[in-house]
RNA sequence: GCCGAUGUAGCUCAGCUGGCUAGAGCAGCUGAUUUGUAAUCAGCAGGUCGUGGGUUCGAGUCCCUCCAUCGGCUCCA
């Protein structure tokens, strides 16, 4: 053998290794060691994807996939998808198969059932088979096919969505994948064999348009996840029970903070006493960090008149979509419920002159706004149909964008950091090139606002995705992203450049040289809105707030109703201190007041009785059951005033 | 809006294949107890079984309508 017919496979660590040219990927591994051999499912080579029969023909980079990679429990999952598609041509050989991907945790496939209808109870039979199919063994072999063949075979099925498929794949690059009797479009990516899935769960039925299209089709999906260990699979149910404890819902109905009324309507949350506190809370520390950033604050109606959403674009762009207009009975005038407060703050601008030694002005309101929202939309806090934005508007001139965009990114970053919120992602929303009917202005201004998001979005070192067609309509935005407990992604904090609303509104200031020009407006939100982002914090601290945003930081606890009167005055030396205090003198057992207590996550606990009154002192447990003990009230008074203000976040200015 | 599921007391749930006046714990109220770090004891009260219709001698249980909720899809100014 001459040294052409062998090739030079790097692994990641840097290392070199020769094979003979054709080697499998399987060989490889186990040149590494048997060890390896038996574990790895997937591979790349290049950064192309293969399966461990592959054959290697050049020189190049490997990587091998075992499930503890990323790239080895997506081949696990899609193969998966692949067993689940021959269990449901077992069960219902009529049904057309469309797509069947992993996801981030599984996999699912849509399927088109005809007039069957596949229901949960369905699950149990199809899981059974599932695994059956998977203790065989089944090889996992690819195989090319020509254009005409792949056409050939699902036209013999009938199957228009396959069809639709290949008819936009060149010939020579389709692909099937074939296991036991079953045979599938696809283009690789599998784990050797199906015997290696040992464990499978379906999670749930679900409508999806085909391709993703409200027109088209609708058919039927089908969610599962599937493991090489079944305990891993039960590890796996425990997590997303343990997430569920997390669930916004059922927190705010614990600790009553909100709740909903059929009879008030789907989507208008009703804001408890518990719940109006935190969310007045947030509202001040965000107010006060925007009052040290320049803002001022202005308020105005929850309704307008229909012309002034003429004027801003809203009423052509979602009047139809929306809640209907409201009419007055003797003057027949239009009123629409608002649904954004940028068109009062365009007015309150227009209400006097301006001139450049104005701005940036920067105008911040809580603004209620209201959405008519899909019934099938609606999420507890997350999704409303009435929800308050924590909106400003920053006019200022073009120089003045990139500084003023700048700040505000590092206003949102100081939120969500206060917040403990580590885990966002930013993403930068272009609009669709190709829909250009959905938004509105001149190309030049999208031209200009998107370079300025991007511009900003890279002088601050954010790292962002950027997606087309997701911008709003009136122009470009940078959104933060932050997942709730079941890892759902929600859009929280939001910054967004428009050059068109201030031509609208004919927005204009005084230049310098007594010319008339044209203001730039910012539209940001750092929560996104109130609901959502409570809903949020609920998910990531399960309702255990730092101590500067808990209602209550203490609650006393008095042990008979005889030391009554020392527990007032505790109460009153705490309220003096501004500390956010609670006497429970019920009569009650002091181990029922504590159980209470840590059911609402109350951060101190004070218990009080003889011994106290005795020596002037309290007795302090902390929320989980930490005991720290006698001490002095002005001792304790010390210590939780020093750890609030070391945990209340400040914003400072640059 | 679409697909699938769910809906029993304020909360969490039981009620088998339709069969006497629908049950439990917690919460509530009343009384007893005067309590030392995650539930003191007793009694009382509380439900037109989401809504409206239907099948049946008989419906919490079966069927249909609507409403709301949950998981997705689509949408999201």
């Amino acid at each position: 053998m001459n040294r052409f017919s062998m090739i030079s496979v790097i692994f990641p660590d840097d290392s070199v290794k020769k094979f003979d040219k054709g080697v499998k990927v399987i060989d490889v591994a186990k040149s590494i060691s048997e060890g390896l051999a038996r574990k790895v499912i997937s591979a790349s080579f290049n950064n192309e994807t293969l399966e461990l029969n592959s054959k290697l023909v050049t020189d190049g980079n490997i990587k091998l996939f075992t499930w503890e990679d990323d790239e080895g429990k997506q081949a696990f999952w899609h193969s998966s998808a692949h067993i689940l598609a021959q269990t449901i041509k077992f069960f219902y050989p009529k049904s057309k198969l469309t797509i069947g991907p992993s996801i981030e945790n599984g996999f699912y496939y849509d399927v088109d059932f005809g007039d069957e209808t596949v229901s949960e109870k369905d699950f149990g039979k199809i899981e059974s088979k599932f695994l059956e199919f998977s203790r065989n063994d089944f090889k996992f072999k690819m195989k090319s096919i020509s254009k005409k063949e792949a056409l050939e075979f699902y036209k013999k099925e009938k199957n228009e969505y396959k069809i639709e498929l290949i008819e936009a794949l060149d010939d020579g690059t389709i692909s099937f994948c074939d296991h036991a009797d079953f045979s599938d479009l696809c283009k690789g990516g599998h784990i050797p064999s199906t015997g290696i899935v040992k464990a499978v769960k379906l999670l749930n039925i679900a409508g999806a348009y085909w391709r993703g299209n409200e027109k088209n089709n609708q058919l039927t999906r089908i969610y599962g996840i599937s493991f090489p260990k079944q305990k891993l699979l039960t590890e796996y149910l425990e997590l997303v029970e343990k997430a569920k404890e997390r669930d916004h819902r059922k927190i705010g109905k614990e600790l009553e903070l909100f709740t909903f009324s059929s009879r008030v309507g789907q989507g208008l949350p009703l804001w408890l006493p518990n719940g109006t506190e935190l969310r007045d809370r947030l509202q001040d520390f965000l107010e006060d960090a925007q009052k040290r950033a320049g803002y001022k604050k202005v308020m105005s109606s929850h309704i307008g008149a229909k012309e002034l959403y003429e004027t801003s674009g809203h009423y052509e762009k979602y009047g139809a979509d929306s809640f209907q207009p409201i009419y007055t009975p003797n003057d027949s005038e239009t009123f629409i419920l608002r649904p954004m407060n940028c068109p009062h703050h365009c007015e309150i601008y227009k209400a006097k002159p301006q001139s450049y030694r104005d701005l940036p002005l920067r105008l911040a309101e809580f603004g209620t706004v209201y959405r008519y929202e899909q019934s099938g939309e609606l999420h507890g806090l997350s999704r409303v149909r009435g929800f308050t934005v924590d909106d400003a508007h920053i006019f200022c001139t073009p120089e003045q964008v990139d500084s003023e965009f700048n700040n505000t990114i590092d206003l949102v970053l100081f939120v969500f950091k206060s917040l403990g919120f580590d885990n966002y992602s930013a993403q930068v929303s272009l609009r669709d090139p190709d829909n250009p009917e959905k938004y509105i202005g001149s190309d030049k201004n999208w031209e200009i606002s998107e370079q300025a998001i991007l511009n900003s979005a890279k002088e601050k070192g954010l790292e962002y995705n950027v997606e087309l067609g997701e911008a709003a309509f009136y122009g470009p935005k940078l959104d933060f992203m932050v997942k709730d407990a079941l890892g759902r992604k929600w859009q929280l904090g939001t910054i967004q450049v428009d050059y068109n609303l201030p031509e609208r509104f004919d927005l204009t200031y005084k230049g310098s040289n007594n010319e008339d020009l044209r203001p730039v407006m910012i539209h940001r939100a750092p929560f996104g809105s109130m609901e959502r982002f409570v809903a949020i914090l609920l998910e990531h601290t399960a309702g255990v707030f730092p101590l500067w945003l808990t209602t209550t930081q203490v609650e006393i606890l008095i042990v008979s109703e005889n030391f009554k009167n020392y527990g007032q005055k505790v109460l009153n030396i705490l309220e003096n201190h501004e500390i956010r205090a609670h006497l429970d003198d019920r009569n009650e057992t002091v181990g029922k007041k504590i159980r209470e207590s840590e059911i609402k996550k109350i951060p101190f606990m004070i218990v009080v009785g003889e011994n106290e009154v005795k020596n002037n002192t309290v007795s302090i447990r902390r929320h989980h059951g930490d005991d720290l003990g006698e001490m002095k009230i002005e001792e304790f008074v010390d210590m939780i005033k020093k750890e609030i203000s070391e945990c209340i976040p400040k914003f400072n200015i640059n």
